[in-house]
DNA sequence: AGCACGCCGACT
DNA sequence: GTCGGCGTGCTC
């Protein structure tokens, strides 16, 4: 017998398999999908069996070591998903394996990761020897159950255990136990609005592998999903439901349980390897049938699935940002073709592409265009600073300050949004707000400082930087950028007796921060929560009345085609955060762009204006979703070298892709970190049929050279 | 990837 | 004379 085996070195020269003989004595042990232990040259390794066979081409076999497991790891399903996974992405097949499983199950050398035992207790009644009252005390708890667990028996000394133990009363036995314990939650049920109702319908309903759930924030998509997921659950299947890493809260969890109970398995970075094995275990065997998670559990190792859920599908968390750079939707598409199962797109404001997809009736498209409480929207505020900086104290306008003052007498609550994105190496007019762009990319230029020029990363486009404003001839052109520090000094100074919670990247980074600061806010002990990206992200706060951002166009002036999109999501999502209760909610942005059509779209709440005005721009400047990208990117610590490289590359595709733009090399988005120098090439396409085969020996070509390493994105979100 | 093999420069 | 630099090639 010989077994293929795929070997865990990551590395394309090595991504192939290699033929071992397999020992009698392991005969019955070997299993496709399992993991074994094998010689290689001079070392040992793990890898998987992935084909049993009879006879090899190659010559010299050696033997297998070892069986790691007792069940393969990889089923059918998994094995076939991989390797469509390498071939989308082209990046290594076993790179693919190790990124859907928990590390305890990695082909890896050297990891150990075990299983968590539990002592039992059996009581065995029908032996008949004298105890003493204590004794009796501890036999009386084996009443309503037998057996007992160690923690069960809490209230009895490891001592007084052991007696009965030597009187073979008891009987300790290791039994295998997840470290997570399933806690049983009260049932809840819901009852779901007409609106909800026929979502569910139709998503049930229809032939569409995909559908997408637009839904304003606050229509309930949270119960759609659910009642989906116990339909699932009647006709004996099951779900993955996926989530933004940041929006996998307890509370969101908890909602969860309280209607599913302890069906339910958890997969995000928070669980310990140990943690992560065992919930693996569970989906494994079959033990839950819901699976709450963020990006990597759509690799759940589930069997029957019914529905794949994203929920915020726009967030770029479904996008892995190392190799293998899968696209978390692809994936869920790919396995619920496996399973006859179905992909639910849930956003309030959708991916362009997803919409576009929707509206094209690739997706089945659903709308929840109504809040669940029947109310309005919070109104939203305009602020032109442009009109209001001269009058403004700090980053503070005055109608802002008279708004929190107002909110701040009631005792309600207040949200400031500092928006950081895109802070770095952005030149901008501190009066009119002017940033330069790229003539042919239409993207902000990144400030060099060292060559003092602005540079587009997408073509390579530089140009001097000025000394006055193109704009309004002002002396202003500065480096944009705003810590919440500084804001919270101010803010002290305006509102000297107000507490404020400040959370942004410095402040959460310490596990269980971000959590306590949600706690402590919602508990009423601060007036105002101050801070960046984090603070939009759905948290649901009763007494918050205002929400005040503080510069709504900063994610404006990122250097990435998806500025507008972004900055669209981040205003109607931080909008919603406002009058989630009874009291009427209220938000501002403060802006020197008021006439921007995000800042438009997102105060009117306007999707589908903003989607129309969007995709014209999109048209022009082919960019997705009228046009595929893919990114290359050379990566060396030879900054020359990478050049040249890229060079290079850029003139063989050009040869080979007659139907393709290129772009570049640039200077990629991050030009140097850890030493290393990118360069970047964009490929923008509509067909190109040979696209797969020609980048495919450009990746084949680099693999070999130690100097080089090709980095290739097929789904990039942002360039 | 990691390691052996092999071919050229500056040292105890 | 040898130690060690890294370019090349191989791993069932």
């Amino acid at each position: 017998m010989i077994a293929a085996v795929l070997v865990e070195v990551t590395n394309k020269n090595v991504d192939k398999l290699f033929d071992y003989l397999v020992p009698s004595s392991l005969e019955s042990e070997i299993q496709i999908g399992i993991r074994v232990e094998v010689p290689f040259a001079t070392r040992t390794l793990e890898g998987f069996v992935l084909e049993i066979k009879n006879s090899s081409e190659a010559k010299n076999l050696k033997e297998i070591k070892r069986v790691i497991d007792e069940k393969s790891i990889l089923n059918k399903e998994l094995l076939e998903l991989g390797k469509w996974m390498a071939n989308d992405t082209l990046s290594s097949l076993i790179n693919c394996y190790q990124v859907m499983l928990p590390k305890a199950l990695k082909a890896q050398a050297g990891t150990n990761i075990g299983k968590k035992y539990e002592k039992v207790y059996y009581y065995h009644p029908e032996v008949e020897v004298k105890l003493n009252k204590s004794q009796e005390e501890v036999v009386a708890a084996f009443q309503k159950k037998n057996p007992l667990s160690r923690s069960e028996l809490h209230d009895f000394s490891k001592a007084r255990l052991d007696r009965l133990v030597e009187k073979r009363v008891l009987e300790e036995r290791l039994v295998e136990a997840y470290r997570l314990e399933q806690e049983e939650e009260k049932a809840v049920r819901y009852s779901l609005t007409v609106e909800q109702q026929k979502a569910v319908d139709t998503m049930i309903q229809t032939d569409k592998t995909v559908s997408l759930l637009h839904g304003v924030t606050g229509s309930g998509k949270t119960e759609v999903y659910m009642e989906l997921i116990a339909h699932a659950l009647k006709e004996g299947k099951q779900s993955i439901v996926l989530v933004p890493e940041i929006s996998l809260t307890p509370q969101m969890i908890k909602r969860f349980k309280q209607r599913f109970g302890n069906q339910i398995a958890l997969w995000h970075s928070a669980l310990s390897e140990g943690e992560k094995y065992d919930e693996w275990r569970k989906m494994a065997r079959g033990e839950v049938n819901i699976v709450i998670g963020a990006r990597s559990a759509v690799f759940a190792p589930l069997q029957h699935i019914g529905f794949i859920i994203l929920d915020e599908e726009h967030s770029d968390s479904y996008k892995q940002d190392s190799s293998p750079r899968y696209d978390t939707k692809q994936v869920a598409i790919q396995r619920a073709l496996y399973h006859g199962g179905k992909v639910i797109l849930g956003s309030a404001t959708p991916l362009l592409e997803t919409y576009a997809r929707a509206k094209k009736n690739v997706y089945q498209l659903v709308e929840l265009p109504h809040r669940i409480n029947g109310k309005a929207l919070p109104r939203v505020e305009v602020i032109d600073m442009n009109q209001e900086i001269r009058k403004a104290k700090g980053h503070f306008s005055l109608p802002l300050i008279e708004a929190m003052k107002n909110r701040l007498e009631k005792h309600e609550q207040i949200i400031l949004l500092l928006n950081r994105r895109g802070y770095a190496s952005v030149i901008t007019c501190h009066q009119c707000g002017y940033v330069e762009k790229c003539p042919h990319c239409d993207i902000t230029l990144t400030y060099h400082k060292s060559a003092n020029v602005l540079r587009c990363h997408y073509c390579g486009y530089a140009t001097k930087v000025q000394e006055v404003c193109p704009s309004c001839h002002e002396k202003s052109l500065h480096d944009i950028g705003v810590g919440t520090e500084k804001i919270e000094e101010e803010l002290k100074t305006l509102f000297p007796d107000v507490h404020v919670i400040r959370m942004d990247v410095d402040t959460t980074s310490r596990k269980g921060m971000h959590e306590k600061m949600i706690k402590a806010f919602a508990a009423h002990e601060a007036d105002i929560l101050l801070g960046t990206q984090i603070v939009a992200k759905g948290l649901d706060f009763q007494d918050v009345t205002l929400v005040g951002v503080l510069n709504a166009d900063t994610s404006l002036m990122i250097p990435d085609f998806r500025s507008s999109e972004m900055t669209f999501d981040l205003l109607s999502q931080v909008a919603g955060r406002s009058g989630r209760s009874q009291k009427e909610g209220e938000v501002l942005f403060q802006t020197y762009n008021p006439n921007h059509y995000a800042i438009v779209c997102a105060k009117n709440n306007d999707y589908s204006r903003f989607y129309q005005e969007e995709m014209a721009i999109r048209k022009v400047m082919k960019y997705p979703p009228y046009y595929y990208l893919v990114s290359i990117n050379l990566a060396s610590r030879d900054a020359s070298l990478a050049l040249l490289e890229a060079k290079r590359s850029e003139k063989v595709l050009a040869k080979y892709l007659d139907k393709t733009i290129i772009l570049g090399p640039s200077p990629a988005s991050v030009f140097k970190k850890y030493n290393i120098y990118r360069y970047q090439l964009i490929l923008k396409y509509q067909h190109q049929d040979n696209l797969h085969e020609v980048l495919t020996k450009l990746v084949d070509y680099y693999a070999a050279n130690q100097k080089i390493k090709l980095e290739l994105d097929f789904y990039p979100l942002h360039l």
